[in-house]
Order: C-alpha cells, then sequence, then structure tokens
DNA sequence: GCCGATATTGCGCAAGTGTCCAATAGCGCG
DNA sequence: CGCGCTATTGGACACTTGCGCAATATCGGC
C-alpha cells in the first residue's frame, strides 16, 4: 500500500471504517473489514488507533460532526426563525434506509459499553441540542416564537424528532417520513406558540443524503 | 441437566439469555453464556430456537412484554384520565442505569440486521404507542382532555418520551431523570391541552424496576 | 419393568475477533 | 546517494462465534 502521511492515513482509515460501519453497523465493524476497505493489512489501523473502540467513535465523529455542519449551514441560510425551524425539521427526517440515522442508534446502544463512543455522541447530541436553542432563541427575540424555557424546548423538540426518526428507521412500516413531518411540526408550532400549519412542510425531499 | 418438559425448557432458556442481556447486552448474547447461565450445553438452545435471532427476540419479548402489561395493570388502576397520564410518564422514565430501556436501545439498532428481534420491537412499539391512544381517547370522551388526533397524540407522547429517555440511559450526564420527567410534562401538558402545572410529578421513584 | 420418544450432551467445524510485534519497505533530509 | 525514521506488513496468539450432528440419558406410557 502506498506510503501515506500521518494525517492522511488516518482520514483514510476513518474514511474506510465509516464505509464498513454503513454496510454492517458500527457495533460490527471489525478491524479486518475496515483494512479489507482500504486494501491494507489490519496492523496499520492500530498504529493508529489504540482500539477498535476508538475507530468507531472517530468514524461515527465523521458523520455525525458534517451533519451537524451541514445542518447549520443550512439554517444559516434559512432566513427567518419559521423558515430556520422548518428548515430543521424536513432536514431532519430519515430518507428511506437512512443509514446516518442508523448509526445514531448504533451509538446510542453502543454508548454504554464503548466509553469513547459514548462521549462522542454525548457531545454531538449536546451540540445539536444547543444548535435548536440557539434558532429558538432568535425567534424569541424577534418575536416569530414566544417560549419561557428556550433550552427545554430544544431538548423537546429534538428528543422528539428522534423518537419519531427512530420508528422510522427501525420499525419502517409503523410511522413513516410523512407521519413524522406531519406529528413533528404540530407538535414544534404548539412549543413555540405559532398558529397551527405554519410549519407545515409541502412534501419536498430534503437534502440530507 | 435435569430434564425438562419442552414448554418449561423454553421458559428458562428465555430467561437464561434476558439474564445474559442484562449483562451484555442484547447484541452480545452469545449462545454458550445462555447455556453457561443455565448450566447446560449449547446445543440444547438450538433444539429449542432455530437461530441466535429466535433466541433474542424471545428475550426481548419476554421484558418489554411484562413491562407493557405491568404499565396496562398500573394505569388501570390510576383512575382519571390525568392521573392515568401522570401515571404513564413517570412509569416511563428510567431510574438509573435502567437496563430495560438499554435493551430497547439494543433492540432498535439491532432490528435493522434481526428480522425476528425487529417484528417484536415493531409490534411492542405499536402496543404501547395503542395504550397511550386509548388513555388519550378516554380523556377527551370524558372532557379532560382536548385532542382532535389522539393517534397522532399518541406517538409525539410517545416519541418524546423515548427520545428524552434515550438521552438519560446514554449519555447519563446530559439529561436527567428530573428533566426528563419536567420536560415531559409540560410538552404532554401542551399536547392534551391541559392547565401548565396538572401534570407535574413531585417526584416519587416510580414502580418501573 | 420395558421401550420408544425426545431432551440433552459435547464436541467438531469453519470462520471471525482484538491486539500485539518482529520484520520489511519506502520516503525525506542531510 | 545513503541513512534513519516510520509507515506498513502479515502472521501469531488466544479467544470467541453460530450452527450441526451423532451419541447418550432419561422420562412417560404401556
Amino acid at each position: 500500500m502506498a506510503r501515506m502521511s500521518a494525517e492522511r492515513r488516518r482520514d483514510a482509515i476513518v474514511d474506510a471504517a465509516l464505509a464498513v460501519a454503513r454496510r454492517k453497523g458500527l457495533a460490527a465493524t471489525t478491524v479486518r473489514d475496515v483494512a479489507a476497505e482500504m486494501g491494507s493489512s489490519s496492523g496499520l489501523i492500530h498504529h493508529y488507533f489504540e482500539t477498535m473502540d476508538d475507530v468507531v467513535a472517530a468514524a461515527f465523529e465523521r458523520v455525525a460532526g458534517d451533519d451537524l455542519e451541514q445542518t447549520e449551514v443550512l439554517l444559516d441560510q434559512a432566513g427567518d426563525p419559521t423558515s430556520v425551524v422548518r428548515a430543521f425539521l424536513s432536514s431532519y427526517a430519515p430518507v428511506g434506509e437512512d443509514w446516518a440515522f442508523q448509526l445514531w442508534l448504533d451509538a446510542w446502544a453502543e454508548a454504554a459499553r464503548r466509553p469513547a463512543l459514548r462521549e462522542v455522541s454525548g457531545r454531538l447530541n449536546l451540540a445539536w441540542a444547543a444548535m435548536l436553542e440557539r434558532a429558538i432563541r432568535e425567534g424569541v427575540k424577534d418575536g416569530s416564537f414566544r417560549s419561557e424555557d428556550p433550552a427545554g424546548a430544544a431538548w423537546r423538540i429534538l428528543s422528539l424528532v428522534d423518537g419519531l426518526a427512530l420508528q422510522v428507521v427501525a420499525h419502517q412500516t409503523i410511522v413513516d417520513r410523512a407521519d413524522m413531518l406531519a406529528w413533528a411540526a404540530s407538535a414544534t408550532e404548539r412549543e413555540l406558540q405559532l398558529p397551527p400549519g405554519s410549519l407545515a412542510v409541502n412534501g419536498a425531499t430534503p437534502p440530507r443524503a
């Protein structure tokens, strides 16, 4: 295998781990699979990462971190606070077999037994809530929303969409994307004291790859 | 090992699998661990179950099914609809390292790759939503609540508490049981158009073992 | 008490696991 | 050009995995 700089190789490992995790799940991502995906030997992975937990955590951080950044950009471009929240909701709803959200499910389950992964998923969940809280505060400031507890509101909305997305991804049949969008919208309207229907999304497929 | 009737042995296997899953997680429950837990040979497990997926699904069904039944009883005894919903919320909030809810996390994550487990978790999730919907309809009928969409309301409340409980269990530090109770109560009050504070729980530890 | 049904054993199989490490190969600096 | 640093190899190690199967033990019904 072509020799790489430490930094580039580390990235390559994370990319390969991600590709494997996407196919087999975070929990079932193994050294040998990652090595095979890169076309290198398995020893190389342990030259860069102490344990598999670290590899998996890094892979998860790559997806979830990128997703967070992209969503931040998306919300920045959305305009008024109501549009920001609408964009948030529709970008959160899983599309088909959403492998990125499946990785969240894997991470939450594995958090109990993988310290590095728990640290990453905890930190990123917090960042998502913070992003939402910021959006809510702006809406409160400019009079679009009313909320006496923006932090609590952020966690309530985030937890609701997590819980709904979980149903969509884990049991496709029971709750579908349309249900999720409609339900998340109506609950959020109530939470932020918006008139009913103001968050309705007209079925457009969101940018979440 | 003492010879048992088919029915009793099947139960014993499920019990043993449950004990293992509680310690190591659903995903990491192995034939040999279950056999060791029972003090029998590993071949015996495959005499009763086709695959490990079936064993794991049966074990999960035992916990989650029992929990559902107990909650059904609890709600039946709660009295008026508002008390029913209050009882529901406080019984749902995880206590400490809630292994039962951790099994739900495991099940949702594994659902993608274990058909039998997916079937069970889907079916039980549906049953929880149905139970909640029934409670809401009764409250609407007797004028305790107002809701134009009891089914949607049930899924919204269930998803919210799932999302919150998930945070409590996966990342103990970020959201705690008290936050969860307070946030679930306020969102549910809005959902069912109850006066603020009417669902507040006064910190009592719930019966969820 | 015997016998057939079946519960139970215990090992074999082929494959896979994370981690470690001596050996090797290749790039960049002098 | 040559040397040293280090990226990379590839296999060893000690396990574990799900599943299958012939052999054996033990029960209930006659």
